[in-house]
DNA sequence: CTCTTGATCTTCT
DNA sequence: GAAGATCAAGAGC
């Protein structure tokens, strides 16, 4: 063989350079939208993010509103660490850590289009469709395998990358999912049209 | 398609 | 003791 093709990636497979930790150095409702379109991996395996939710201490339905506890000690830590925690006692959910140590706001990470290691996110999800492989924070967790082992952990130092767009998406705004407090904030962002979403927009 | 319910456990009241 | 940033399966329409 004279020279090997390159492959066929998707161009969605193939992101662009690692986002820096100063990148979560910002207000919540610029990082939140700022992360669509972005590539999440665990240990190489993951995808795009699609669905994200804002979340900051003066918020009600945020779990840093009524100060620090032990379980969300992180999110009052500085900017750009995973913040993991038990949810409804069966599920992880994982979030980023975002603006400045003590202002205690995170962006709840809900929804990926898998890209990297389909194979092990279908073995750990014991599912074949790919539309719902990781259209959930709970399920994408399973899918990447985030336990509070990774909670407390950079998001821009193995096992976690964190990779840029490479153009800018289109992004639309709605209301947040599964809350009972502070239910009319448009808080939750998503890439447009996409077919990897927990909830359609 | 929508609605209801069970699973399971940590956290805070 | 109740609620919760969820999910999947089953019933009903």
């Amino acid at each position: 063989m004279a020279r090997s093709r390159i492959p066929p990636v998707p161009a969605a497979a193939n992101p662009g350079r690692p986002l820096k930790r100063a990148f979560f150095g910002r207000s919540v409702h610029e990082v939140a939208p700022g992360l669509i379109g972005a590539t999440l991996l665990v240990d190489g395996v993951g995808g795009i993010i699609v669905e994200v939710e804002a979340y900051h201490h003066t918020d009600p339905a945020a779990h840093s509103f009524r100060g620090p506890t032990p379980r969300n000690l992180v999110m009052f830590g500085p900017p750009g660490f995973a913040y993991v925690y038990r949810s409804y006692g069966i599920h992880w959910c994982v979030n980023f850590v975002c603006e400045k140590e003590g202002s205690a706001s995170a962006v709840l990470i809900r929804a990926l289009e898998p890209t990297h290691g389909i194979a092990a996110m279908r073995r750990r999800r014991g599912l074949h469709d790919e539309r719902t492989l990781c259209s959930g924070p709970g399920k994408l967790t399973e899918a990447l395998a985030i336990t509070d082992a990774h909670n407390g952990l950079a998001l821009d130092a193995p096992p976690i990358a964190l990779l840029a767009r490479i153009k800018k998406p289109e992004i639309v705004a709605g209301v947040r999912i599964g809350i009972t407090k502070a239910v009319e904030l448009p808080w939750r962002y998503g890439l447009k049209g996409s077919r990897f979403l927990s909830k359609v927009f």
